[in-house]
DNA sequence: GTCTATACGGCGATAGAC
DNA sequence: GTCTATCGCCGTATAGAC
């Protein structure tokens, strides 16, 4: 009987395409948008660099199409919390919604390719999307989650603390003591947490 | 008699120099390490593109130095804060250094360049440097600053908001509502003036 | 101190086969 | 659905003149 798993496996497009966005979020998370070469995302993927092209048409595209699921991976995943804790409770919605986004960070490739994106903001193409996506955050804080503009900003500006740090790339190059500081700062009691997490990665 | 000013001038090294760096740090700060051309700062420098490199030996070099250059610009203008202020009153040494913060923010290119480094925190050169900046300016807040350990996270944190904001550049396209909302949030009472100094920028 | 000319490599994209 | 081959551009870096 002949072997069932060729080396050079037929996927279904849809799949592909998943497998494809995954890798690009990691590179272009970890390069930002014009330090990633679509080889290295064909690579990472498993396949060859004029079919990455081919999928997706130009590597501009793909990287916008690995923005916006990022940005709408992370809009569904706030307004679920949103939905689950309800906003009676301001404090605690609070607590939650911050638990999540430091949660994410395990998910790496989502908040690091929000945050190279947020970075490209001057590009004609890619600057539009950017603004929208951080945007479209900032009214589901103020809008669907109703934090007040100190909750709002306070937020918003220990997330950017968060990606910041996490770009850095501090918790895996932690020898410095007062790096673990950062981390603690940024992270409060998960710090370690997310090192231990780095150091596997 | 002949004319004064030729177009191609000859000009001291040191001053060239800085001139470049200037022009550098401009690029860099919106276009990143990797989407930045000698080319660009050349152009920007009014010199030829080989020149420039002849000069700093490679662009990596380039970049190191316009990074160096504004780390140590926002260590000195905070540390000379401090030490006009004095460490007798907290409160107001964290509203004095705040505005100092979004001072900068009229030297558009010195918080990008900043930002855009930290950003590049997994490139094996760079990274290396990126991560010792952002530390010390953290060591200047805990140690010469004084700041209690909550304190140097609202500030990071709100930094980071604004160097965020910054990069997405809202401030010239702030078409829409919600975009001016952001800019208050990040800028507080100064927001005004930022969308102004970015109009003519 | 500064330029022009150019070598060289890398990368995005196309063509076309299987 | 996926690959190999390859084109052509662009960007860094070098050589060498003035």
């Amino acid at each position: 009987m002949p072997a069932e798993v060729p080396s050079k496996e037929r996927i279904p497009a849809a799949q592909r395409r998943e497998m494809v966005l995954d890798a690009a979020a990691v590179e272009f998370g970890s390069r930002g948008y014009a330090g990633t070469t679509t080889d290295r995302i064909a690579r990472a993927a498993g396949i060859s660099q004029p079919y990455v092209v081919r999928m997706f048409g130009t590597k501009e595209e793909l990287f916008l199409e690995t923005v916006t699921r990022a940005q709408e991976d992370l809009r569904r995943t706030v307004q679920q919390v949103i939905a689950e804790v309800g906003k009676d409770d301001p404090q605690a919605l609070v607590r939650a919604i911050g638990r999540t986004y430091v949660d994410l960070v395990t998910d790496r490739p989502l908040l690091r390719v929000l945050m190279q994106s947020f970075l490209t903001g001057t590009d004609p193409t890619i600057g539009p999307v950017a603004r929208a996506g951080f945007l479209s955050f900032f009214r589901v804080l103020r809008d669907d989650a109703g934090f007040d503009p100190d909750r709002v900003r306070e937020f918003l500006a220990q997330g950017m603390l968060i990606n910041t740090v996490l770009a850095l790339d501090l918790h895996r190059h932690d020898l410095d003591p007062d790096a673990s500081a950062v981390l603690t700062c940024a992270f409060g009691d998960k710090a370690a947490d997310i090192v231990a997490a780095g150091e596997t990665a």
